[in-house]
DNA sequence: CTGAAAGCGCTTACAG
DNA sequence: CTGAAAGCGCTTACAG
């Protein structure tokens, strides 16, 4: 391993000092160097191959430009990749890196994406977290005392003091269940999983709305048996998920007697992506139309509509925020859209 | 903003010097310290809620215990979140955190991937990649030259000096068409997308292995407009991919005329994951048998057969050979087996 | 327009 | 067993 070059290096190759070095890379205006200089120094640091050391700027600077993103989720479900993937080409359009934390506590007891920060590693942090219900207490506390810049997503805190970004479940639901309500006439049947949350309760609440909107009766609701924890990470190789009996979310929708608690000619709606593509392929009905309240590449093959959800939005929308509380802004919340589409593939079956 | 606490903050409450607080807390057991100095150091940093500050650990320790990821695939697709899953859990269990990065070069020319490890901020870089070619020459000349700790992931390298895991395609593509075949007798289709790879390759010569294994005639090999592209990342917002016209690599299969390129009764052995349910839906056949050549969470609904393709054991692969590397070991080279499984679900339905 | 110097907060040989 | 000091490689007021 040959010797590191530093601006030291640089500074003594250019005859000049490592101040004059750091101005002309670094590039604060805060002083001016003649052209003449400038070319030396960029000369020098050409041959000699100089990258300037980010710890030692990050030590002096007190900024990191990384972004922590504690994100527990399974990322085998779309929905949370996409979020990170909008995160991730946000963040490095602004200059930004995200430095991947997990929800958990580590040796000092202190929650790992909060200590991320205090260690000085990142300069704010965005909260996907393992299940829906957001950061606890004592980590929000932790946030507003020390003013950690942090951004929830999908938390659905309501509290103003901490940014946020969230989608507008009820709104969508009754979008999209509205939408199949016009494509044909029937009793609306809606599935959601086992377990509680302001989530579910929300797209369940924008399911009777359309109901109500539209003079009939209110769903049939059949509760699938999935806890909570097919939203959280792998405590598990997931290797083993598709070697054995299925143990996901999607597998267990189909222990059910789908076939009697549902008829044909219901319009079924399903809370999480891809479930009607199972609905429909186990029950084998021929006159039910669908809708997913999420959706994954398989929605538009199985479901006649789907709420589309902006994920790649939501964690650009993370971002933004968070980068304007780095930047000494306060903390917002944000409320995002979720339009209600048709599937084009099964459209086009109808021509 | 209250004033950051730091190591001298507590050597001065706890009546020492701030090297001692710097043994106690780090622990390196070059130095022993007594019980009793190290209560009181220990009682000083809870009571002033000391947390170490790591730049400037880094900058003296010269590591960052970070690893830069280069991954510009398509995160919606699992097999990538779940190789990131594999990498982001081994390394907190290693004490490690994953930066990621991108595989553009940036502002001076380098490598983005590259330039994060030369600038200090990790200390070896995982690669991922936006296509399964590699990283390009220019790039890996800088790895070699500069001893930089790098691991490609199913990249197909070939080249004995950097690290590397990759899948045994042939092997497993033989094995889950021979699964095939072993259940019912019929002419074999394979169904590849139309760009060429390694990969693509290697999968294609595994088909036709099993073929010649079975002693029946060489697959009829049709040819998906799937172009390369469909393995990268979004250039454009994937919000789009659901509202319009779809152009993900599942929806345009369903372009194929299949139901005249096929026939009722072959066994249908697809490429990439998903894509027996796609066919099997548009064709309507009831005769045919399905395999993929990879698995996502809709292969247990649709193929009969399928690989299982180890991705989370691939990403934990990768983290620990690096850390090996980084550790002063040598670059090694990983092969791993994809198992054959047959679909829990479909063979429920045949008894 | 440029130089000399201090300092960010740690770690770690070097003395005692 | 502990203290005093140097140094990692930058940035940035402060003089000139």
């Amino acid at each position: 391993m040959v010797k590191r070059v530093t601006g030291k290096d640089v500074a003594a190759r250019a005859g000049v000092t490592a101040a004059t070095v750091s101005y002309v890379l670094s590039g604060t205006a805060k002083r001016s160097v003649s052209k003449e200089t400038r070319e030396r120094v960029l000369l020098a640091a050409r041959e000699l191959g100089y990258v300037p050391d980010k710890t030692a700027k990050s030590l002096r600077r007190r900024e990191t430009k990384t972004i922590g993103v504690a994100i527990d989720k399974n990322l085998a479900t779309p929905r949370y990749a996409l979020a990170l993937q909008g995160m991730s080409q946000t963040a490095s359009s602004m200059g930004y890196r995200l430095l991947l934390c997990h929800t958990g506590s580590g040796e000092n007891g202190m929650a790992d994406y909060l200590n991320v920060f205090l260690e000085r590693q990142v300069d704010g942090v965005i909260y996907v977290g393992a299940d829906n219900v957001g950061p606890n207490q004592d980590d929000i506390e932790t946030v507003e005392r020390d003013g950690i810049p942090f951004v929830a997503l999908d938390c659905q805190l309501n509290n103003p003091s901490l940014g946020s970004v969230d989608f507008d479940y009820r709104a969508g639901a009754r979008e999209a269940t509205s939408l199949l309500i016009s494509k044909r006439s029937g009793r609306v049947a809606y599935i959601r999983p086992a377990f509680e949350s302001r989530q579910e309760s929300l797209r369940e609440q924008g399911v009777i709305d359309a109901c109500r909107d539209a003079g009939i009766e209110p769903p049939l609701t059949i509760v699938a048996p999935i806890g909570a924890e097919a939203l959280t990470s792998f405590d598990r190789d997931p290797y083993d998920d598709h070697v054995g009996e299925p143990s996901s979310a999607h597998a267990r929708l189909i222990e059910l007697p789908l076939s009697r608690l549902v008829n044909d000619g219901d319009l079924i709606v399903c809370s999480w992506a891809g479930w009607s593509g199972i609905v429909r392929v186990a029950t084998g009905f021929t006159l039910s139309l669908y809708a997913d309240l999420a959706n994954d590449l398989y929605s538009a093959f199985s479901a006649n509509c789907y709420c589309v959800m902006p994920n790649y939005q939501a964690g650009k929308a993370c971002v933004e925020q968070l980068v304007r509380q780095i930047n000494g802004g306060p903390a917002a919340a944000k409320l995002l859209p979720i339009p209600a589409a048709q599937s084009y593939l099964l459209h086009l079956h109808d021509n």
